[in-house]
Order: C-alpha cells, then sequence, then structure tokens
DNA sequence: GTGAAAGCGCTAACAG
DNA sequence: CTGTTAGCGCTTTCAC
C-alpha cells in the first residue's frame, strides 16, 4: 500500500533550469581542421586508398612493410575511418536489433546483458527496441524495415505475436526469434524446451510431497503459446505421478508480472481448499505470489511452497529466495547472436534451425526452506 | 542460500541443435529485384532528385501537384530512403548513445525506458552502452568515439570517473551528463538536487522520531560525489534538528547494491546500539537492508525504519514498501535528450547548462508501517 | 519552387 | 600484392 506523498512532506522542486553561462575563457575559433580521410592516409603513405582500406580491415595480403608504412601515416594523422561512409559503400550497417515487449523485465534485461557483449564481440553494435507487447508495433517491425533504423538482421522476442504471424515477416530480413518455436517457420529458433522444464519444475513440487499443486500464467489464447508449453509440462508431471489435475488450479494471468502473481494468488488463498504449492510461470509471478502468502499471515514454503521460471536476480535476494527454472541466458544469447550473424553473412540464404538450450532446476527457500549452513 | 541444483533434481539438455531443414517448397530463385531508389522515385514522377528529396524530408516549399505526384510514385514504388546514405550525405547517424554503468539496474533501465521513446520521437534512435563503472571504460567512450559506432551526440551517467575526468573528453563530441554537476565543467548535467532529496528523506526519519539514524552507501573518495552528496544531506538533516552525527553511523559500501545494503545492515545489527532507521543511497541497498533486518527476526519498520533512494520498481512490490526518495525519471530523460539534440543541432556550440530536476518524498511502509484501507 | 551536378568517404570489382 | 576507378544513394550548394 504506497501513501501518495501529502503535501507537507514532499519536497517538489520546480524544474528549474539554471544556466550558468561558462563564458569560456579560451574561445578561440579553432581552424576546424577536417577530419582525416583514407586517402589523406593514401597519400602520406605513398599508397593507393585501396592499400589502406586493406589495412584497416586487416586483411592478410599486405607486405609488412607496406602496413608498417600505412599504420605510420594513421598515427600521425589519427585517422578513424567514417563508419557512414563504409556503411554506405559496404551495404551494412554493422548494427543488429534486438526487438523485446519490456526492456525493465528483469528476464530480458539479463538477456539483453548477455546479447550486447556477444554482438559487440563480433563487430555489431545492438539495437534494442521495446514493443510493449503491441502486436501492431511488432507486426510492423518484422514487416519491413521502419525508416529511420539501420541494422542488418533481428533478434526477436515475440509476446503479441503468434507464431503464425510470424510468417508475414519481411523474408529478406535475416530473423532469429527467441522462445521454442511450437509450429511450422522458416526461420531460427533459440529456446528452451519449455514442456520439459515446466514439468521438472511441478515433478520437484511433486517430489516435496504436494499434492494440490497451482499453475500462475496460462494463457489459453492463440499468442500465449510459452505459456500453453509450461501448462502442457505441468499436465504432463501430473499425469507421470498419477495425479489428477484440477483444471480450476491453472490461473489464466494477462501478463507475467508481480501484480498477476498477487492478485492470482489472492483468489487461490480465498478458496476452501487452497493449493499447498504453487508452479508460477516467472519469477515475477513467483514473486507477486509469495508477497500475497506472506501479506496473509502465511508461510513460505511451510504454507504454501512456490517455485518460478527465469531465474532473475531478484529473486536469488527476496526473502524467500525463489526456486526457479533458470535457463541458460547466456547460452542462449550466444546461440542468437550467432546463428543472425551466421545469417547476414550468407545473404539470409540458410534453412530455419531450431537450438535448444539447457537449463537447470535451482530449489531455493520457496520450496525446500532455509538451508541450514553447515 | 542458494541450493546448488543436486544431479538428481538438475534436468539440463545438452546444448543440442536440431536442423530441421525446412525444404522451402518455393525455392523459385526470385530475380532479386533492386531497391528503388530517390532516383527511380524522381524519374517515375518526372521530377528531379532534389524535389523527392525534399518530399521526403517534409520541407515546407514544394507546390502541391508536385508534392502529390512524387507521393503517388513513393507509394507505387514502395520506396524507403535508404538511410545509410542518407547518413553519409548528411554527416549524421540520427542516433545518440546512452552510457551507464549497469544496464540491469533498475534504476537505470527505469530511465532508459524514458529516454528511448523521447529520442525516437524526435528521430533519433538510441544507442545503449554498458561500463559496468569501468574507469578506463568510461574514459575511453568520451575520449574519442570508438571505431565501429555511429552516434551523433552522449548522455553520460558516470560512475568510474570523477566529474574532473570529464574534462579529458573529445571537445566536439555533443555531451549531456546525468547526475548533478558537483565541479566546474563546461558541458551539460541533469539531475536532481541530491543533498536537498537526502535531507528530506533524513528529515522525514526524524520526524518519525528516530534519533539513532544510519547512512549506507557512502564512497568518500573521489569518484563517489554522488554518494557524498548525499552524505551532506544526511549531516544537514541532522544540523537543522540538532541532532548530532555519529560517524560510526555512517556506513561505505564499494557499490550500491542488495549485496551491500544486505551486509552493511548485517553490521549495523551486530553493533550494542544498533540504529533505529536507516537512509539507503538507493533502493537496491534497502531491498538488502530489509532483507538482513528480517532475516534476523526483527520488524520493519517497527524495530528498524528503512527508506531508500531511486523509486524503484521492486521497491513499490516488497514486502514491506520501500519509502524512497523518487526522482522524476521522466523529467530528466526528457531534458537530457532535449537538450543533447538542441546540442547537437547547434553544431555542440553551447555553454554549459544545469538542469535540475523535480523529485518527491514517497513514504511507503518501510518508513510508516501498512496502511490500513479506508 | 525546382533542376543540375558535385560530392560525402569508403568499398570492391577489375586490372596489372 | 597493389593501383585505378567506379559507384553506394542521398543531401545540398548553386543557379534558374
Amino acid at each position: 500500500m504506497q501513501v501518495v506523498c501529502s503535501a507537507a512532506i514532499v519536497s517538489a522542486n520546480i524544474f528549474s533550469t539554471t544556466s550558468r553561462d561558462d563564458p569560456s575563457p579560451a574561445d578561440t575559433e579553432v581552424p576546424e581542421l577536417p577530419e582525416p580521410t583514407l586517402k589523406d592516409v593514401a597519400a602520406l603513405a605513398g599508397v593507393s586508398p585501396r592499400t589502406v582500406s586493406n589495412v584497416v580491415n586487416g586483411y592478410v595480403h599486405v607486405a609488412a612493410a607496406t602496413r608498417a608504412k600505412v599504420e605510420a601515416a594513421i598515427q600521425e594523422l589519427d585517422y578513424r575511418p567514417n563508419i557512414l561512409a563504409r556503411n554506405l559503400a559496404s551495404g551494412r550497417s554493422g548494427q543488429i536489433a534486438v526487438v523485446i515487449p519490456y526492456l525493465d523485465t528483469p528476464y530480458f534485461s539479463e538477456l539483453l546483458q548477455a546479447i550486447i557483449p556477444r554482438a559487440r564481440h563480433r563487430g555489431f553494435n545492438v539495437l534494442i527496441d521495446q514493443t510493449d507487447g503491441d502486436p501492431a508495433h511488432e507486426a510492423e517491425l518484422i514487416r519491413r524495415r521502419p525508416r529511420g533504423f539501420a541494422y542488418d538482421g533481428m533478434i526477436f522476442s515475440p509476446l503479441g505475436l503468434a507464431q503464425a504471424d510470424l510468417s508475414q515477416r519481411d523474408p529478406d530480413l535475416p530473423l532469429v526469434v527467441l522462445g521454442e518455436r511450437s509450429s511450422d517457420g522458416e526461420f531460427d529458433h533459440v529456446g528452451i524446451d519449455d514442456v520439459a522444464a515446466a514439468r521438472d519444475a511441478v515433478d520437484h513440487l511433486i517430489s516435496l510431497g504436494h499434492r494440490r499443486i497451482a499453475a500462475i500464467g496460462d494463457q489459453p489464447y492463440r499468442t500465449g503459446e510459452a505459456a500453453q508449453r509450461r501448462t502442457a509440462g505441468y499436465r504432463q508431471a501430473h499425469e507421470h505421478a498419477g495425479l489428477p489435475v484440477d483444471d480450476s488450479l491453472v490461473i489464466v494471468t494477462p501478463r507475467f508480472n508481480r501484480v498477476d502473481g498477487a492478485e492470482a494468488m489472492g483468489h487461490l488463498l480465498d478458496r476452501e481448499d487452497p493449493p499447498t504449492a504453487v508452479f508460477a510461470y516467472s519469477d515475477l509471478v513467483a514473486l507477486g505470489a509469495i508477497r500475497t502468502i506472506l501479506q496473509r499471515g502465511l508461510r513460505v514454503p511451510e504454507d504454501v511452497a512456490v517455485i518460478g521460471y527465469d531465474d532473475i536476480e531478484d529473486g536469488r535476494y527476496n526473502t524467500p529466495t525463489v526456486s526457479t527454472i533458470a535457463p541458460d541466458k547466456a547460452g542462449i544469447a550466444a546461440a542468437a547472436v550467432d546463428r543472425l550473424l551466421e545469417r547476414i553473412d550468407s545473404g539470409n540464404d540458410l534453412p530455419g534451425k531450431e537450438i535448444v538450450c539447457p537449463y537447470r532446476l535451482v530449489p531455493r527457500e520457496s520450496t525446500v526452506g532455509p538451508v541450514t549452513p553447515d
């Protein structure tokens, strides 16, 4: 419950802009010397522009003496190639777009943290585009390159779009889609085996003795494919253990965030026969659910055990720490970047490929309780 | 305490790459028609390239009839300008860099979420660079434009660099620095009044009756300017209330994260005379501190009250919710972007400007306790 | 208000 | 292995 700040306590500065005009003492109009060009370097080194280009781009077949001369000239002029010119000439921007629903959702920001260095190491810069899961925005992004943005390929994490909608894409856009493939497609997919992971999560709860296990996060509509795979795993675990599935324990939520988790948990606890354990489809949902459980004066995991999905940092520092399915984010990032660059290099002339990355089940306090240090 | 997954529970897929070769039935070698150019449009519309350019760029002085002809031609050819060519010709990339220490730190990701749409609305794309607070990396970024990256200006949130180090920058780089100015500089600053905000936070604790108030997050070395401003505010609040400052209650931490908060709080609670309230220099520090307090079986705020800084989403959903200083992130983002674009447009020929944005004190459960709904 | 033409600085055939 | 040369597709002075 948030207290809206009352006038007495609030201290709000007026948006003031104080311009201290730093009367720059050395206001000498510098001759504005132009940046040296490749041609300048060539002239100084006494070689052709072509050779300078070769040196700059690290071509192998350059005589050592020539290379030395050119490098000396580059040093002397403090030459740096003009990327804008290179881009035009080569027809490449050296940038890839990463399209995700939410930048501030920990799972995505953690994934980004892995993608960016990987791409950069390969000489590519990353453009980030946040869609808010808006289907129109997502569709627009893959249908044609939006005006004003330059990128050579895209890593795309769809939320508002179903897999089927992806067929409407610009066929010339090198594309790698995050998340498991749930229908046929002609591009690359990178993800973990959601069904197996969900099954493992629920198996874990069952192995702890739980028999009434709720699932929070189902999305039984066409864009809810990722959620549906988790639900499938939930059912498989029950089947495998010979337990019946109580469909009323499978809770639908519009999103995978804290609020949804908190509300859904509230409804579950209002029942006459609340579950003893919960499989949340994301760690944020799990955190929301845990908050509700604690607010009701119940304990986690003694009264209700909770397991999440994603292994975000928040879950590792929560009280209690949150058990979870931990996808190999670094592996996913590496696979996605590498495949996309491969695709770009090939002129986008590659068959669709399915890349399945590892995951781990990580039991923490929210299912097994506090661990006493040895 | 995290249980490292034991072999029995872990389910780790081998990194398998199953290539389903989608034998694309329609493997018809498309004639690979080249993208239409501005020249093509001009030819079709019967005008000069110049005129097409004028239309595309929304120039005012184009006869209505001409414009209509050109637009029809654009439609017909499905023409989109080649950004790479435009960039070279105009000497602009249409991109700005935003350099922050950590992408997954909620404060920065929330700020980014505000910066990106603002920049995009103005026709600029945002490149994100994460420095991990590495001084060498930060220095390199402002010293000269790194090879391979194209941007017209930079919004920079320094962490490893002191304000004084910023003078070493490339004077031709349009630069807006986030955070309050603490020494003289010749570029723009955008931030809130940290000293006043910190003072307000501590005033709030004092007004609740607290007399022994700890501060967690001081950084008494040259790059810790932001922390030092908070400490100054902490002292001012004490002075103002006629309270003595116990220097041993001002805790130094290397960073502003959960772990540091948790550890510092541990030390404070180990004392014979623990504080009854804590001013944490970030919400993450506050969250870490709260976790430690709860783990010791103490209550927040009854035994120890905690107030943070930044107003991140995690604090709004924590148990208890975290009182905080809420900077106007949207205002900061807007001011930074607008000023940077102004600077770019002016050819970087503008005096340094100090922009101070508003903030609010937001009391929540961690200081005033649960609020009973009416 | 519109046309003509000269680059922007680099890459990449094509020679040699 | 290196020089020559023609663009990449757009913007932008300069005239008319």
